[in-house]
DNA sequence: ATTATCTATAGATCTATAGATAATGC
DNA sequence: ATTATCTATAGATCTATAGATAATGC
């Protein structure tokens, strides 16, 4: 949030929302859902407690509001892209090793988001939903990106990028920037301009 | 009471570590390794908290001791060997759809074990030699069994497989048995008969 | 045969902290 | 939106005891 938004008639209030969303974010992800306390939370959103109760109606609430707003559900993620261009300009293995790596926190996130969902019956539908658009927003962009891709290649990019990461995240023995991108060459196919 | 028991050195009740370790790997399956309680992980075991503390120092070195004893870390698992014959018999979609994809409770446990390590730096490095082991099994089979596969085909088969069973588990919509089947195909090549 | 000892475990308890709510202020 | 507060429960620790074995005594 920039100057603008504090100038424009902007209310101290309208900001905290979404700053108490994105601390949500960081602390789900650095501990996970139930290791994050409220108190963390609001402390790291420069808040108190009460201040997300004020817009949240408990715990689980706050993780729904922040799955649902997760970006825009139309428009893959700036890191999903580069993740795309640069399997399509043969550089993914670079990439990976540069970006990704290293425990990737925007796939932790994804993975704590997926246990949650998977662990709540009732929750699991509209979760679904929502990687459901964002995996529809990346197919858009391979078939754009990649010509020529084979037709399971979203599926190819979240299952072996995500949990690639994660493994190279545990130990790089495990799995490497090379080792990812080759893996992803054969699921993948298509045309890429080396 | 069997002399065989008394003779290993081990008392009648030696088997409450085992009983401990298995109710708590059913449920930080189920709810989590924060989320669930060693009350609750006693009362399945059929004891009490006590018990958990005469044999473990924390709830911490519960779960060390849990990941440490993940079954014999020189052979795959019977379900993984079920994986790689499915693939190799040309029957992977339909052992996906049947077996693996309303959210495989043994690829949940070994998510929240990542999860549990990525956060963990000190015990990272355990961990990895954990995975690691379980990597090289599997590749001792997918050589035996997939004469010809890609340089890559172990680490298809953990990310593609895991990743999958867990979006297969939110939605069928994500993956399925087929689409699974079609992308581990591409990424894994080497001779399969239909 | 009696007493002491050891080990595993139950059950009670301690302390901290969590999520949630109520009261209050701006 | 803050501050104070409520209630529940978590991990951890303490204490007592059951059941078994070992040591001691007659």
């Amino acid at each position: 949030m920039q100057a603008a938004s504090r100038k424009a008639g902007r209310n101290p209030k309208a900001d905290t929302r979404a700053e108490i969303l994105e601390a949500a974010a960081a602390l789900f992800t650095e501990k996970g859902f139930d290791a994050a306390s409220l108190d963390e939370i609001a402390k790291k959103a420069g808040r108190t407690k009460g201040a997300i109760y004020a817009h949240f109606e408990s715990k689980d609430d706050l993780m729904m509001a922040l799955i649902r707003e997760m970006t825009d559900p139309n428009t893959c993620d700036q890191q999903t892209l580069d993740v795309v261009e640069a399997y399509r300009d043969g550089t993914l293995a670079e990439y990976m090793d540069e970006a990704v790596c290293e425990a990737d926190p925007g796939v932790l996130l994804s993975m704590e988001i997926l246990a949650y969902a998977l662990r709540r019956p009732e929750r699991r539908e509209e979760v679904a939903q929502v990687f459901i658009r964002h995996r529809d927003a990346l197919k858009a962009v391979i078939a754009k990106e990649i010509p020529g891709a084979h037709q399971e290649a979203v599926l190819a990019f979240a299952t072996i990028v995500n949990m690639g990461s994660l493994y190279a995240g545990l130990s790089p023995e495990l799995a490497d920037g090379a080792a990812i991108a080759e893996l992803l060459g054969n699921a993948v196919g298509g045309k890429t301009h080396h």
